[in-house]
DNA sequence: AAGCCGGGGTG
DNA sequence: CACCCAGGCTT
């Protein structure tokens, strides 16, 4: 299939964008791009790309910095894995492969945080290795110029689309070839009323022929939502607030919120009790919250419907046993909040507040 | 193979 | 509202 290849090489060269990890081949700016850009528009990775490429210009930069500080920069992007596989990966590039990138398939694919996609992103674009990518754009491409019916999220589907996308891959100039079909599916053959009038590829375009364009690719599964209620307490003492690093396997892990209960139910009052029995402070006289906010926050896969109350009348003496056996229970100074890293949520809060 | 993990843009 | 985005890890 020489024409497709040659066809998208063609259009990418007259209809690129300038991206600026196009204008390198050191292979940690481009996985930091390619990281970044997982599940990530172009325009939304971005000006995290241009922080981090500044605020860590090599892989030792990154490895010797803080993972607080690594999270505090991925801050609001989401998928929050990304970051803490970034910051080990970069430590074990920087300590036990002394800072040199790995340069063959088999050892990138290997390094946390990078699979198939990736993996080829990066052996073509720093390295100039034949392997095709194959991400969302890829995808749609492919099964609508070629009228494959195979569910993309399925595994049979990904070694069927995979295995195309090898084929065509143009073998000397696998980089090229690579980025050019992406962007060809970022801004031709687009996901909602393409523009068939004016794409290079109409005449042999399976899809456009048997209209089955909107149809095209498929997909089996639907992301099922789930709704949760949380209730965060706000509990201040002489100008600092109480703040509790997430370390447990839930959404935004290693990010920072308030101390928290998770409820069945939308709560009228505040649930207090729980939050006692949990002898995180101690209990004084009556404790009451009142309601400060309320948010829902809508994720891909939850909804979480948020309610802030404001404590007073607590002791709000963190107990000794709490505070030594994990540190991640602090109290902290209003103007030392900004150091730590929010989920969207909790900085929609503090926006809210005015700080 | 299925479930989990964010936040924002778009029609 | 539903769907998608330069996906990968865990179970």
């Amino acid at each position: 299939m020489k024409i497709f290849s040659q066809t998208i090489i063609r259009w990418y060269n007259k209809n690129k964008r300038d991206l600026p990890w196009r204008h390198t081949t050191d292979p940690y700016k481009i996985w930091l791009s390619e990281i970044i850009l997982q599940q990530t528009r172009v325009q939304q990775g971005m000006p995290y790309y241009e922080t981090f490429a500044k605020k860590f210009p090599t892989v030792h930069h990154l490895a010797n910095a803080k993972e607080d500080a690594v999270m505090k920069t991925w801050q609001g992007l989401g998928y929050y894995s990304r970051a803490r596989n970034l910051h080990h990966t970069a430590k074990f590039i920087s300590k036990e492969l002394k800072g040199k990138f790995p340069n063959e398939y088999e050892a990138i694919k290997n390094l946390k945080g990078i699979g198939e996609y990736t993996a080829a992103a990066i052996a073509s674009f720093a390295f100039n290795k034949p392997y095709a990518v194959v991400d969302g754009n890829v995808f749609r491409v492919l099964s609508r110029y070629f009228g494959i019916h195979s569910p993309i999220d399925s595994t049979g589907g990904k070694k069927e689309f995979t295995r195309r996308a090898q084929q065509l891959l143009d073998k000397k100039y696998p980089g090229v070839f690579n980025q050019a079909i992406m962007e060809f599916g970022a801004l031709q053959c687009v996901p909602h009323n393409p523009d068939c009038g004016k794409c290079p590829l109409k005449k042999g375009c399976e899809a456009l022929a048997k209209n089955k364009i909107a149809e095209l690719p498929v997909k089996s599964q639907k992301t099922k939502v789930s709704i949760r209620y949380f209730n965060y307490f706000i509990i201040k003492k002489n100008g600092k607030t109480l703040i509790k690093k997430r370390t447990e396997n839930d959404i935004w892990k290693n990010l920072y919120d308030f101390p928290m209960v998770e409820t069945k139910r939308e709560m009228k009052k505040p649930p207090l009790n729980p939050l006692l029995q949990r002898g995180l402070v101690g209990f004084n006289s009556s404790p009451s919250g009142s309601l400060g906010s309320t948010f829902k926050h809508v994720l891909s896969h939850q909804i979480i419907f948020a309610k802030f109350w404001e404590v007073v009348g607590l002791n709000s003496n963190l107990k000794k046993p709490i505070q030594r056996a994990h540190k991640k229970i602090i109290y902290v100074s209003d103007n030392q909040l900004y150091k730590f890293a929010f989920p969207r949520l909790i900085q929609r809060y503090f926006e809210e507040k005015g700080a």
